[in-house]
DNA sequence: TCTGGGGTCCTAGGACCC
DNA sequence: TCTGGGGTCCTAGGACCC
């Protein structure tokens, strides 16, 4: 006979999952897959128009939003200002992007995502996790789905695309990254460490330039330094909350499970105006102002979400930002309200805007559908113990952050059991 | 070299309440 | 009268990701 316990997190300001969610399916097998399309916006490009194929294709202007690999090898990297990218490959072709095009290629993809396992966690138009544990015996190895996979994306879709496969979704991201472009890459349970520990600091989750730059400055170069020090170390280097993630990474602990249904927590749109945006008047900022909010709320209603905080962010000639925000009462869809908000808030900013000139404006929507209960029921199979209850402390963590998790009670079904409180 | 458009998460301080 | 701790919510900024 087993006990149904269900552990509730108040989650502070946040919230969003309703559903029971079972902790403890972990598998020591190398089941994840992290499936990244390769240079998704110029392979669409070069897929559509037969003229680009085996050239250097970059998408975007003024910025380069993608590049193809023949364009990559000289050295051109997404991001980038388009007048450098132009100086490293002259011979590049450039095309507008073509958004439409793009979404219409992230359905099909996501389609094929769907066939090949219901548990799908996308992370960007491009990319998904995919956990086929338990689908040995209908689809094949982790290996045979990879490699299917990569097969009838090509075949249906006509696009490239890498897959990683390991026992963790980290892991299966960095094989991934590893194995690109167009790839497939197993690490194997028994050779993770030895995959890890070689890779720069800049491969861990989370390790961007800046705290590349802070593990440098001490002569941390790869994930094998980071897991010499101990987690007090490394947070007095990168901050408390990092250095608990660099740590259990560094140590390839991660205890992430692929997670469906993830709603979008914000919604948003920005319009960069160059240099033109100095002198533009009320009127014209207020045009933007207006359109801006319109798509956004458009958006919002299409998805049929509501939200309570409307963030304005700018930025300034010299590349500098600020975000002002404002919380509602309620939360809406609606496009006076949000409007309004919206005005109230660039009114407030007027000053900067006039001494600093503005170069972007944009809006976000935040504290999405933040009517609603805010707890997180976890279902165990069993009574869980202390160790249990430790893990499902971190599974909220890792899916919440770490600020949000304010107090877990566990309450028993079976009334004779004790229920003691989780630690906040 | 000159910088787009979408997002996520974390931190920290202050107001306010109990 | 003086003292306190814990918790929530809001705001702002920063780092990072694709």
């Amino acid at each position: 006979m087993t006990a149904i316990f269900v552990a509730r997190f108040s989650l502070g300001t946040l919230l969003v999952a309703r559903a029971c969610e079972h902790v403890f399916v972990s598998s020591d097998a190398a089941d994840i897959l992290h499936a990244d399309l390769d240079s998704f916006y110029a392979s669409v490009e070069q897929r559509d128009d037969r003229s680009l194929r085996g050239r250097p294709v970059i998408v975007g202007g003024g910025v380069v939003l993608a590049a193809s690999y023949e364009a990559k090898a000289f050295g051109v990297r997404t991001a980038m200002g388009g007048r450098q990218a132009k100086m490293l490959c002259p011979q590049a072709i450039v095309v507008p992007p073509r958004m439409a095009a793009y979404s219409e290629a992230s359905a099909a993809v996501f389609e094929v995502f769907h066939d090949t396992t219901p548990l799908v966690e996308p992370l960007s138009v491009d990319e998904a996790f995919l956990d086929v544990s338990g689908l040995g015996r209908v689809s094949g190895t982790p290996v045979q789905i990879g490699a299917r996979l990569r097969e009838r994306v090509l075949d249906e879709v006509g696009l490239p695309i890498t897959v990683g496969i390991a026992r963790t979704k980290f892991l299966a991201k960095v094989a991934s990254q590893e194995a690109k472009p167009d790839g497939l890459l197993l690490v194997p349970p028994d050779r993770e460490l030895e995959f890890l520990h070689p890779l720069p600091v800049r491969r861990l989750w989370g390790v961007g330039a800046k705290t590349a730059d802070k593990l440098h400055a001490h002569g941390i170069r790869t994930v094998a330094d980071v897991a010499e020090l101990s987690e007090s170390m490394l947070g007095s280097i990168v901050g408390g909350g990092m250095g608990h993630q660099l740590f259990a990474l560094s140590h390839n602990i991660d205890r992430r499970r692929v997670v469906t249904g993830v709603r979008r927590r914000s919604v948003g749109a920005q319009r960069a105006l160059g240099r033109a945006g100095n002198t533009m008047s009320d009127s014209e900022i207020d045009a933007v102002v207006v359109n801006l909010v319109d798509r956004i709320t458009r958006r919002m209603r299409k998805s049929d979400r509501t939200g309570r905080t409307v963030v304005l962010r700018l930025r300034f000639d010299d590349f500098s930002r600020v975000t002002r925000s404002h919380t509602l009462p309620r939360a809406t869809a609606a496009t006076d309200v949000i409007l309004s908000a919206a005005r109230a808030l660039v009114a407030a900013a007027a000053p900067l805007i006039a001494e600093r000139g503005l170069t972007l404006v944009g809006f976000a929507v935040s504290n999405i559908d933040r009517e609603g209960a805010q707890q997180l029921e976890l279902s165990f199979d069993a009574e869980p113990d202390r160790l249990a209850l430790d893990s499902a402390v971190d599974e909220v963590r890792q899916r919440f952050g770490n600020g949000s998790l304010t107090r877990g009670v566990l309450l028993g079904r079976d009334p004779g059991l004790e229920m003691p409180t989780l630690p906040d």
